[in-house]
DNA sequence: ATGCACGATAAAAACGTTTAACTTTCTTGT
DNA sequence: ACAAGAAAGTTAAACGTTTTTATCGTGCAT
């Protein structure tokens, strides 16, 4: 038995293929009366739209692309995982729509950068989700120069307008700052992302400017950029900690690098709370369970997610992109006072 | 600039669409002569071929369906991270193929199962992977009455034969259960995942049968079901830890029960080494951040993640079943020497 | 010379849908 | 009563492939 298509109905109905096409879609050409016939027809041949003769017709893929930059295959970190929750939620705001998520891996920026062309140009995807956002990101030049719709999940600093997801690294800095200046810290540590990344650069000035509103000097030497795997978070707490003037409380751009920083309190035979503090961001709730619980500025990874489903989706339909750009704000979890211990 | 198809071929060469395609395909029917002709000139007017009429065509997706159990959108635990990983290296492993990676993001058992029954009865797909697999999966019957191309991340215990990946549970456990007993332990937690998962079931039935054999009693208060989250490895121990003759070692099956577990210690003012271990199973790598570091059998994701994106296309190509399955042994890495501690 | 098989290419149909253009019927205003 | 126009359907073409069938030379045996 073959699947029923609309000729099957067109032939159950006796109306014409044309028809049932428009009164499936609801076109006003077609009577209510016939339309019910045709619904009705179609819900007993048990019909389901073929995309594949759609996708041909029109052109349109109904597929939206998520970039996914995860490292090598051969690389077994803890890093990027907030990927599978970003991924289901997407995939849970397009449930309601024609549309897929179809996963591209790349390994790099520069692989990223070629699927995103070659998306573009052949036109694999009606959208595209990236992440990991330059200050100055040629991937973003790319898509708005083909006027294609996409959403990124962090900003960029030069390629404005486009619609984004983001935290907002500038608040979270400077209210952190605040906080931990406030409770006596003078020597703060910011282990940030790459620092080409734009919410890296967000963060380090926000950083500097809370500095300075604080009237504390800037020491390079009390920050950090990199791939934020624990690894990041334990090597920087092993060197910053020998430092002459050691700093007394981390912000960890993650919960990996704070897991991270963990360990080298371990090895260093630093007490958290009595030597130094660590504060981090967490997309998963994690935190909570470290020993000692830290404070965390905690932004549910469902939130943006679902967000950068439903923008492109209105993307893709033609919304501006002025009117997607969203900075969620991380709620502030106090899980240690975090007071700069005096008799260190 | 229309994007050249196959006719844009014919005009420049001469040639029918006919022969084109045959040419593009390296059908036996075409000369090599001509053969060239047609690829230099398919070169010269930048021709891709356009998936959308082969699809509709030949009725081939070029879709690889993956299955992702995620808890639902409210729920921001870290659970299920390990997916990103697993995703990415699915995607890799097909990436010199013309299949793509099309990701269903589903709340629970009961929503795969019918997306599994849509992607089959209305071919959303060519291929599936699925994970968190039962004794007796219904899923796995879907598939193969319809005869499905399909692969399992793990096992199935009356579903044979079937295409699968996994790790050695019986194996990893034997090994576990002998090193610690060995070491003094009489008293082993088995912090397992859900007792319809059937690698729950695989790891239990290795959990009393290493007990038979070192002559220990099998005591269900030491052993739990449940959602390996953090969570579920914090209470665990508190409970446990709480019994009168309290565990001196606990298995966890994954990174984040582990975690868990070591908050549970800290709640309970234990310390590990001294009043009891915990061994992991890991796949990112990241118990080796633990405070100690803990022993672990170690699988990188990226080995069973490309296995399973070689093995779909295999099955897609029609290999019988019987030549894909695989159990991965994970690497045993001693972080502690996990003795019984006599003075505890 | 005639017929035949074969190799290489061309023609045409088909996959399932959408949509522009056309036809028919009905309504309406004069 | 009739033209004009709207409403509701139909016809037919098109999207880019693959594949079955047809065509056309050419070489070969008879």
């Amino acid at each position: 038995m073959q699947r029923p298509t609309i000729k099957t109905i067109a032939q159950e109905t006796g109306l014409s293929i044309a028809t049932v096409s428009k009164a499936l879609k609801h076109s006003p050409q077609v009577r209510p009366e016939t339309r019910a016939i045709v619904i009705e027809a179609a819900e007993r041949v048990g019909y389901e739209l073929n995309m594949h003769g759609v996708q041909l017709r029109t052109g349109k893929t109904y597929q939206v692309a998520a970039i996914m930059t995860a490292p090598g295959p051969k690389q077994n970190e803890w890093e990027g995982v907030e990927y599978a929750q970003l991924l289901s939620g997407i995939s849970w705001a397009l449930e309601d729509s024609p549309y897929r998520v179809s996963l591209y891996a790349v390994r790099n920026f520069e692989e990223s950068q070629a699927v995103i062309k070659q998306i573009v140009s052949l036109k694999k995807a009606d959208g595209i989700i990236i992440s990991g956002t330059r200050a100055d990101d040629p991937r973003i030049r790319t898509m708005q120069a083909a006027d294609f719709p996409f959403v990124t999940y962090g900003t960029s600093i030069h390629n404005a307008p486009h619609a984004y997801v983001d935290a907002d690294n500038e608040q979270m800095i400077r209210v952190s700052m605040a906080r931990l200046t406030e409770r006596g810290h003078r020597r703060i540590a910011l282990l940030n992302p790459l620092s080409d990344l734009s919410y890296g650069i967000t963060r380090l000035e926000a950083y500097r400017h809370a500095l300075d509103v604080a009237g504390l000097p800037y020491d390079p030497a009390l920050v950090a950029h990199g791939r934020l795997t624990p690894a990041f978070g334990r090597e920087n707490v092993l060197t910053m900690s020998e430092l002459s003037n050691p700093p007394t409380a981390y912000i960890c751009a993650n919960e990996a690098s704070a897991l991270g920083a963990f360990s080298g309190f371990h090895e260093r035979g630093l007490v958290h709370g009595r030597d130094a503090v660590i504060n981090a961001t967490d997309d998963l709730n994690v935190s909570q369970y470290f020993a000692p619980p830290i404070t965390t500025y905690y932004l549910p990874i469902s939130e943006p997610s679902s967000l950068l489903g439903a923008y492109i989706l209105r993307r893709m339909e033609g919304e501006p992109p002025e009117a997607l750009q969203t900075l969620l704000m991380p709620n502030l979890i106090e899980r240690c006072d975090d007071r700069l211990n005096p008799n260190r």
